[in-house]
DNA sequence: GCGAGGTAGTAAAGACATGAACTATATGAA
DNA sequence: TTCATATAGTTCATGTCTTTACTACCTCGC
């Protein structure tokens, strides 16, 4: 007999789902199981995706993932004030004003004051920047491909529209948010 | 007329999809933007849920998302090796063990050699890391209860199946994953 | 046995994100 | 107009994660 000195001995992570959903039942009386099932999966499926496109794609040349982020939206929705940039990407005021500060000194990103409202900095991308991202995106959307296409056309619309649906209720309670 | 001086004004996230797709083929023939979005989708919901759940549940009680998860596969898979943990949170080896030094501080977790294997470490919850984490699960299990529960059982059911058939299938090239 | 090569864990340095505090600007009611 | 309040952005302190390098230990072929 093994005892439980070491339980978590050849477990995955579909074992570890299954052991948690019965532990939590049977011993703790906890009855949301498939919600937490559910949130495991979806943070790891990101967690997974996210990691292997920044480490194939982004690191090699030079680029984080976040940087890529601020790079892609401003690239494709124009000049936008700091705060959209945020709310796009859903990074943190604090964290799209940080790493606008190494994109400007990279030369792909430009920062000009608000014509409208005196408090606020456009971001738009130099013609550096521009034809890098044109480069960086052509080697994420072949990868992105990759990844999805084990799904049908169908399943990833339905897949789409299961997540937004997650999402776009969360005005019913009060959900936090970043700053 | 508005210029493109501030493209981004009024952009929401859905609106933000359409504009890219629209743009990545009509003016750069990328092709792929279903899976652009399909990813795009799928990091958003991820890290809205993951930052609700730290902000409402972990951090007002003094534990980060990534403490969460490292005492919960302990909790539930037993002791286990660092390792292990490392795998089943999706973490680093190196993120385990920097995380493990706050925790037995916090004598919530506790370190003790491996018994087959000298170089291991097996990590268990003290009496009082137990006693915490059945409060602190019950909490985030209620919220989590509250996110799910805008889709119904079956849609649950589907995007589980999804999520991991987009993950599964990932032997077939080659995915970086953490050390 | 023994040595080469592999593996578990840790440490240190650097990158990056966060919340809080602060500055500058805008807005609106009296 | 003027002042209270709100907002955009930045800075700073802190904490966490990653990569790289290292130590200690294991394993297997000779």
């Amino acid at each position: 007999m093994e005892m439980d000195s070491d339980e978590g001995a050849g477990l995955d992570f579909w074992s570890f789902v299954e052991l948690a959903n019965r532990r939590l039942a049977s011993e703790y009386g906890f009855r949301h199981q498939l919600a937490t099932e559910v949130l495991l999966t979806l943070n790891r499926a990101s967690n997974i995706v996210t990691y292997d496109l920044e480490a194939s794609v982004h690191r090699p040349r030079g680029r984080s993932w976040s940087g890529f982020r601020l790079l892609f939206v401003t690239w494709l929705a124009g000049p936008l004030e700091a705060k959209k940039a945020a709310e796009l990407t859903g990074m943190s005021r604090a964290a799209v004003s940080n790493l606008a500060k190494s994109l400007v000194a990279d030369g792909v990103l430009a920062r000009t004051p608000g014509e409208r409202d005196g408090r606020s900095v456009l971001l738009s991308l130099t013609d550096r920047g521009r034809t890098e991202m044109v480069e960086l995106f052509r080697e994420q959307n072949e990868r992105e491909h990759e990844w999805v296409s084990v799904l049908t056309e169908a399943e990833q619309r339905i897949l789409v529209l299961l997540l937004d649906k997650l999402v776009s209720n969360r005005d019913q309670f009060d959900v936090r948010g970043r700053n």
